[in-house]
Order: structure tokens, then C-alpha cells, then sequence
RNA sequence: GGGGAGGUGGCGCAAUUGGUUAGCGCUCCGGACUGUCGAUCCGGUGGUCGCGGGUUCGAAUCCCGUCCUCCCCG
């Protein structure tokens, strides 16, 4: 239905405002890439490493995901950008011709905080597969996006932690905003748009100040960045609310990170189109299955018997064609069909999921499916979950 | 028949020349995981130390008996 192709459909930058919520921030748009279109709001499969792991590029398609991640740190190490180049970029090389976006190291900023060292331009980092040092900061970081050739690229940031003191937290800002700029100027690979990122952590004028100088320098698209690090749920929230209403209402806006179904729900609600997560696809490496109404652990004794499919109901080809038994067990022995099947349940259950909030936008009833998603996954209201830092 | 080694939670083992509520790995059960250092991390259940006596303030550790397993020799 859709052209799959930018000679077929609008060019790369192009975002259609569809329809806007009339009781919420939410909306329902299509983004426009070198690749084609995607439809928002919209979960991209994270494929870290060339690989939405555990599944092929076939699957994904089958099942409707229309954007996915890949990541300029770990791509950088192996296999390196000379075969990357050789092999002509990230799409040919993998397989993949729907839009990928491209993350640039800044999370690895934060989630290999102990093999970095931040500098004025950038951040010096040693392999966490060799203890080589290198050194990512806007140029390298946008080079590296331009080789692999993704439709969205991120700008470098720092994405800081929580908790984390207000000085910090403003010259981090500071940085990021520098890096932004310079992001803006390098580079790109033919049709490729380049996304701001805003930090801020948890404090509000933090947040607003980098929204608003972001906004000013004129991205395809903005993101907010530094949130689900560890903070509590309504911390996190509040983050994303004051990023996301310091943005343009007219370009795409994605919460990077986040991939709890509610908390993506209250984000939509907030005009937030984007969203990225390794949750399912890790949670099912795991032995845990998502629902509904939920997750369940299908590693859990109590499926030993259980001729059921692991969500009654569901239509994937892990549902439809084996039991809670069979999978469980092939988790329980470490087979790699267990980890794929489940994959590909969590990784259904994920874009249906999406698919379902976008009619729910179409047809009129967001609100009411809010309501009665919150009823389900949050049965005792929005209650701060904190975790363990 | 003779000699040797050994019996400790479901499995495999540990416990310093007898000394605090007998530890560990795996299994099992449960939890966590949010721009991924794939296959991780954190908890928990479970043993009257083969059995019966004895020595001792105190025995998984020493002694006697007994049952069982493995190895070697006839």
C-alpha cells in the first residue's frame, strides 16, 4: 500500500502529520527516509550489531517492523568501517532495505561509563573487546553513520547518569549541545537525516534550555535522550514531558530507550513517535514472554506441561505452531530455536502492539485505550518503581 | 576368597592431624533486565554426613560392627 521506496513517496525528511489526538498529545504520522516511509508512532527493533538478534531481516519484515537500529560504537569495532565500506553500507551489508537508524555512541558513553574518558571534543574510549583506544566525538561519530549509510543518524551525545549533580548535568548539556551543532555541519550520506538529541536528566530548566537550542539549529527530528538509566518511572516521565514540550510539534519526536509498553503509551499521549528497546528481544533470551496483560516467565517450572501457545490468541508463527512446553524446554536446554521463537513472539507482540495504539489514534479511541492499557499494566496507578542504581 | 578405595542435599564434590547454625558447582524454584560489553546478574528451596554402636566436653572426621559401590589379585 504504502510506497517502499523514496522515488515512489516524498522525500527523506518528510514528516506527515496524519492526524492529531483531540484529547491528547498523541498523533499518527508518517516519516519520510531514503528508504521509504515509516508509520508513527513506531518501535524499531535494536540491531546493535548488524543483527536484531535471533532474528533475519525476513522475519522482521513479515511481522511489519519498518525501521530498525544500528549502532556506530560496536559496528565501529567489528567489522570496522573499511568492510562496512567495501561491502556498501549497512543495508547492503545486512540485508536489511527497510530505513535503519543509526545510534552514535553516546549511550556507550553511559553504559561503558568505566572504559571512557570524556574530553572537550569527544570521548576517548578503550574496546571492550581488545582494550584498544579510540576516540568518537561529532566528526567521527557522523563519519562513521555517513559509511554505514542509515537513513536517521544520531548526533554524539552524553547521555549522563541518575543520579547526577546539577553542575554536572549542566556543563554535560553544555557538551552536548556544542556536539550537536557540530554534528549538524558534517557530512552526510545521500538522503540521510540527522536527529538532535536533548539531555537534561532530571532537571526541568536542563531540559527546556536544550529542547529549545536544539530546536534552533533545525534537525529532521529530536530526541530525548538520558531517560530509563535508572530512574524511577515518574521521574523518567517527567523528563520525557519536558523535553518533548520544548520541541517542534511539526518534526518527529523519539524517546531513546524506552520500550516498557505503558511507558511508551504515556509518551505517545505526550506526542512522542519513536521509540527503540532491547527489552523484548532480550527479556526473550531470557525465557520471559510478553502479553497483554503482561510478562510471564515461559522458563518457569509451572509451563512444563503446558500445551498452550505462549499467548493464547496470537497469531506469530511461535504461537501458531508450538506449545509453552516445547518452548520452555528449548530455553531450559539452551537451544537457539527457543531463543529465536520466543524472539519472535516478543518481537510480534511488540509491533501488534504498535499497530494496535496507531488504529487506536485513527479511530478515535487513544484515550480509551490508554485507559484501559493502564488499567492492565498498571493495576495500582503510576507507582515510582525505583531501581537499583 | 584376599587386598585397596570410597559412601556427605537430585548429580558431582569440599570440610585445615575432632571444634562455632556442614560449604561449593550444577540442577531445580523465583526475581531482575529500558539508545544491548548476546548467551548476564541477584536471590531461594533442599542434607539428622550409608546404617548401628562406641570413645570424647564435642564426631562428617577416631574405633568396632554391618550394608552397599568401584578397582586390583586369585
Amino acid at each position: 500500500m504504502q510506497p517502499r521506496t523514496a522515488e515512489e513517496g516524498l522525500a527523506p525528511g518528510v514528516f506527515e502529520i496524519l492526524k492529531e489526538d483531540r484529547h491528547t498529545g498523541a498523533r499518527l504520522g508518517r516519516l519520510w527516509t531514503a528508504h521509504g516511509a515509516v508509520e508513527t508512532p513506531v518501535f524499531m527493533p535494536v540491531g546493535t550489531q548488524a543483527t536484531v538478534k535471533a532474528l533475519e531481516p525476513r522475519d522482521l519484515e513479515e511481522m511489519g517492523a519498518s525501521v530498525i537500529l544500528g549502532n556506530t560504537y560496536h559496528l565501529l569495532l567489528r567489522p570496522g568501517m573499511e568492510v562496512m565500506a567495501a561491502c556498501g553500507g549497512l543495508h547492503r551489508f545486512m540485508g536489511w532495505s527497510r530505513p535503519i537508524l543509526t545510534d552514535s555512541g553516546g549511550f556507550q558513553v553511559f553504559s561503558l561509563n568505566n572504559l571512557r574518558k570524556i574530553r572537550a571534543h569527544g570521548v576517548e574510549f578503550r574496546s571492550h573487546i581488545d582494550g584498544a583506544k579510540f576516540f568518537l566525538g561529532p566528526p567521527e561519530a557522523m563519519a562513521v553513520q555517513r559509511t554505514l549509510g542509515s537513513d536517521i543518524a544520531m548526533c554524539f551525545d552524553e547521555c549522563m547518569p541518575y543520579p547526577c549533580d546539577a553542575q554536572y548535568a549542566c556543563q554535560s548539556v553544555d557538551k552536548t549541545l556544542s556536539w550537536a551543532a557540530l554534528c549538524l555541519q558534517q557530512e552526510r550520506s545521500p538522503g540521510q537525516l540527522v536527529f538532535g538529541i536533548v539531555q537534561g536528566g532530571e532537571f526541568v530548566a536542563l531540559r527546556e534550555r536544550c529542547a529549545r537550542e536544539l530546536a534552533a539549529m533545525g534537525f529532521d527530528g529530536y530526541a530525548v535522550g538520558g531517560v530509563s538509566v535508572g530512574e524511577p518511572e515518574d521521574v523518567m516521565l517527567k523528563g520525557v514531558e519536558d523535553g518533548v514540550r520544548c520541541l517542534p510539534r511539526e518534526r518527529p519526536r523519539y524517546v531513546m530507550g524506552l520500550g516498557d509498553m505503558f511507558q511508551m503509551c504515556e509518551s505517545v499521549s505526550l506526542g512522542v513517535d519513536m521509540f527503540d528497546c532491547v527489552i523484548p528481544t532480550r527479556v526473550a533470551r531470557h525465557g520471559t514472554a510478553y502479553t497483554r496483560t503482561g510478562t510471564y516467565p515461559v522458563k518457569g517450572g509451572s509451563y512444563k506441561m503446558d500445551q498452550r501457545p505462549v499467548e493464547e490468541g496470537c497469531t506469530c508463527y511461535c504461537c501458531s505452531h508450538f506449545s509453552r512446553a516445547y518452548v520452555r524446554h528449548l530455553i531450559n536446554v539452551g537451544e537457539i530455536l527457543g531463543v529465536r521463537l520466543l524472539t519472535i513472539h516478543n518481537m510480534h507482540r511488540y509491533l501488534g502492539f504498535m499497530r494496535e495504539m496507531r488504529e487506536a489514534i485513527a479511530n478515535d479511541c487513544f484515550r480509551e485505550w490508554r485507559q484501559s492499557l493502564a488499567a492492565v499494566l498498571r493495576p495500582d496507578g503510576l507507582k515510582s518503581r525505583a531501581k537499583s542504581v
